[in-house]
DNA sequence: GTCATATTATACCGAAGGGTAGTTAAATAT
DNA sequence: ATATTTAACTACCCTTCGGTATAATATGAC
């Protein structure tokens, strides 16, 4: 776990923030995978010396699981946040698509997802990053759930609402939009994929209608 | 592309034949990705030596890309002949899923897709395998087109069934298996979304009911 | 100022990996 | 038989890459 707490004790200090350069970090592995992505292109891109990246990450690895982390608290969740954000499930998981399609095909950084495209890869060499798999897709279930299940309580969905299965195909839905953005899709096709699955995945909870 | 006529004329024989190395050689791309798939490890899995696997098939891209043409001659033809099959579509479509999900989640073999797991991540640096990803969507989507347009004129189809968006659903969905196979889930799981993503792509293509 | 501590910069190491030279072996052609 | 062609095997080369030793530099504590 990188030290994010600003130290102010003796010793010469950091001329860089772990954050900013953990940004760069997951747009060279991002773009390039993990063994194309080399230390001496993390430490040019980043502006930073090899030395100076193992000194503040350890090692490689731990460098990657350290961007992973990262990616998560901010391309993920604001995937996340825009389901929320929305009034009606409909709305909010169109919007979910919506944000994952400008994420996996928007302009300003590589195309698809740095954990499916990515680490999933390189998931049965690094433990580390097979330990991410672990964990992950648990905490998106429960998150998922209690988001249904809220809106079921604001009667936003009906009590009979199908969540295991709602979720099932929420996640393979995104799962497959990352994919076809790495494969070469364009932006504007996984946008009208976002309504689709919208659709299909309120289809799949019970809604028969496309309210 | 690989030679398989067998010469008869003047020269010491082979010792092997090409397309068993190649399934050997699948497994080991395929166990361990692209990179981590060494040149001595698949000298050792094959049984042949470095010098050997060099003349027959020229470099490690050019050995990986006939590895990737041999594993959509058998793997990806296997499913979709499961597909064919069947008298009807819905049985079509759960047979395919079927046959996918043994495929990437079945004993005897790595878990996930050749081409989406392991060639996929490594398109935008081996032309080669770019070149293969060029091609593949369009000639997928045309025996998808052939096959929902016979059975249209078979009458197992209405005539007003929405062959693109059915198609889209059907790659999505078997995208979607494959990724989570990768990511470890097991058969039994796959096999039961053999049986939904069917009915899904039915729905899709315009069946309301579960016919 | 001086010491202790932490970061940075240069230059480098050792291992691994893709690929090959050079030689030996096994077939056909004549 | 001998020459010719192609494959196989040993041993090796050369580059790349993850990682680091060493020295210099910049801060806080006192």
């Amino acid at each position: 776990m990188v030290e994010n707490i600003k130290r102010r004790g003796p010793g010469r200090p950091r001329k860089f923030d772990a954050d900013v350069v953990l940004d760069t970090v997951i747009n060279v592995f991002w773009e390039l995978g993990y063994d194309a992505a080399d230390t001496e292109t993390l430490a040019r891109r980043t502006g930073l010396t090899k030395p100076s990246l193992y000194n503040a990450f350890g090692s490689k690895e731990d460098l990657f699981v350290a961007a992973l982390h990262r990616y998560r608290q901010t391309c993920s969740k604001a995937c996340f946040d825009a389901l929320k954000q929305a009034s009606t499930p409909l709305e909010g998981l169109r919007n979910y698509y919506l944000t994952l399609a400008e994420m996996v095909a928007g302009d300003g950084h590589p195309t698809g997802c740095l954990l499916m495209s990515v680490a999933l890869p390189v998931r049965n060499r690094l433990h580390k990053v097979a330990a991410i798999f672990e964990k992950m897709p648990h905490e998106s279930h429960m998150q998922l759930t209690a988001y249904f299940e809220e809106q079921i309580s604001l009667e936003n969905l009906p009590d009979d609402f199908i969540v295991p299965a709602a979720i099932a195909l929420f996640q393979d839905l995104a799962a497959a939009m990352t994919m076809q953005a790495r494969a070469g899709a364009h932006l504007d096709v996984l946008q009208s994929k976002a309504q689709r699955n919208a659709r299909l995945v309120m289809f799949e909870g019970g809604i028969l209608d496309g309210s």
